[in-house]
DNA sequence: TGAAAAATATACCAATTGGTATATTTTTTA
DNA sequence: TAAAAAATATACCAATTGGTATATTTTTCA
């Protein structure tokens, strides 16, 4: 069971984490937490250093929540082939799901800690890391069963693959249109069935 | 000939477009402003109503000089396919070229100004519709001339193209690492070669 | 060149910023 | 249930925020 302190701390990062993705660092300031919480800056200041630990804090909470959602979704099959392609599926509906979180993580944190925020810039970094890195896990599972194409440089297309998501988040969000999304995925599973499938 | 607040209002321009793609808008204050001037705020909102003005007319300043680049680069060639192709080898030094302005505007300004500044967003919008029309347009030549399938759809393209570029950018930024730049581009000329060509 | 106009500097404003020391309340545990 | 400990609230801080009224300087043009 979660003590009372435990139980505050989620409280305060499930209802700020929206809003750090929202409004970037600079731009949210602690009477907006202390506002959105109901609770004073002793509270808040109890449970977390400052403003940057919390900033810091409440993206982790953001992606740790979107990384299950899409880890549940690509767990549901077991073949490679068919992983990616729920990768794709997932981010079919990735624009009205992340908007639950106050839009993308990555995207939004990644360009407002850029020149501004070098410790959350540097979270950001770690967080597309680990994600390349399973998309390339699954590719590289994909050739060893045979799958996918023994041609495939799995760490390139996973990179790809994750370059083209941003992209279309970034227009989706931008454009309020989810044509991008869409499109993109169609792409993605394009290149899937005609460039990665052995 | 430029009168002297003409030549006033340029150089604020020059001198804040950069500190303001770099920190966005909340982040940036007045006294970043007339320290990098070297102006006070007298000078400063005399030549601007507000720091909302001043950052649309920043916006304006580098998307302005950032577009007379590429099409400079784009009107070297006349057949629309070169032009395309010429559009990638522009992006594919766009890290470097871009630093310059403080980063890419229409990345940096469109996730700053979601949720934070509907009129600096409502700018990016036109951008980069603008941006695309062009890109369509000349597909659409391309298609007329026979240089391009009659096969594709000029602004689904176009729009695919825009999105692997911005998607791309964002990665070369937050891992700054060019790789995902130079990737993206010898996608997009594949897809030119092997999609569109006739 | 001198007067009018334009541009810039100075000095100020109330409101807000992130953060802290301390008082008070709540929770835990002996 | 009472005392210790933990959590939260209150009241405050200096510094900074965007913006403005006015004084001063510079430029323009008759």
């Amino acid at each position: 069971m979660l003590t009372k302190s435990e139980h505050t701390k989620q409280f305060i990062l499930e209802t700020v984490a929206p809003i750090f993705n929202k409004n970037g660092y600079a731009a949210t300031s602690m009477s907006d937490i202390t506002s959105a919480t109901g609770l004073t800056k002793g509270a808040i200041y109890g449970n977390f250093k400052n403003k940057e630990e919390l900033a810091i804090a409440a993206f982790k909470f953001n992606v740790k929540h979107l990384m299950a959602l899409i880890a549940n979704h690509i767990n549901q099959s077991d073949s490679p082939l068919q992983k990616l392609l729920s990768i794709s599926e997932f981010y079919t509906d990735y624009y009205k799901i992340s908007k639950a979180f106050g839009g993308c993580p990555v995207l939004n944190i990644g360009v407002d800690a850029n020149n501004q925020n070098s410790e959350l810039l540097e979270k950001v970094r770690v967080v597309i890391e680990r994600i390349q890195d399973q998309v390339a896990t699954i590719i590289e599972d994909g050739i060893e069963i045979g799958e996918i194409s023994t041609e495939i440089n799995a760490m390139q297309y996973a990179k790809r693959i994750d370059t083209m998501i941003q992209g279309a988040i970034f227009m989706t969000y931008t454009m309020d249109d989810d044509f991008y999304m869409k499109d993109t995925m169609n792409q993605i599973n394009n290149m899937i069935i005609n460039e990665l499938k052995a």
